[in-house]
DNA sequence: ATTTTGACTACTG
DNA sequence: ACAGTAGCCAAAA
């Protein structure tokens, strides 16, 4: 894999605001990243000091349960065991151009 | 080198 | 809502 696109990763997860989130997808997107898997991957090896509870799958669910309450935590209100993505999802035009 | 697996997404039934 | 299938890319066995 590549360097660059493993930082561009962590980078566009660490950009994540708190009480927002993002799918995989997105960071994939965002990224530049091949594939959303690959996202799943940095995060499980290198995203141990990043904000990985805030990304979801594009549906809502969580990949971890313990991300909910932690989410919760942050300022979301999750009624079940999903979330509104329709209200807590980021969208990183809005947010600040990224660079970098 | 080939196969399996995974913190994914979308489509179909 | 849930199960199966396909496409996707990279690391691990």
């Amino acid at each position: 894999m590549d360097e660059e696109t493993h930082e561009r990763i962590r980078n566009a997860v660490a950009r994540v605001p708190a009480g927002k989130v993002a799918s995989y997808g997105d960071i994939a997107a965002l990224a530049g990243a091949s594939n959303p898997r690959f996202v799943g991957r940095v995060l499980k090896e290198d995203g141990f000091d990043l904000p990985w509870h805030r990304i979801v799958r594009t549906d809502g669910t969580v990949a971890k349960p313990h991300q909910l309450p932690r989410l919760r935590d942050e300022g979301l209100e999750i009624p079940g065991n999903r979330i509104d993505m329709n209200r807590y999802r980021w969208d990183p035009g809005d947010y600040s151009p990224a660079k970098n």
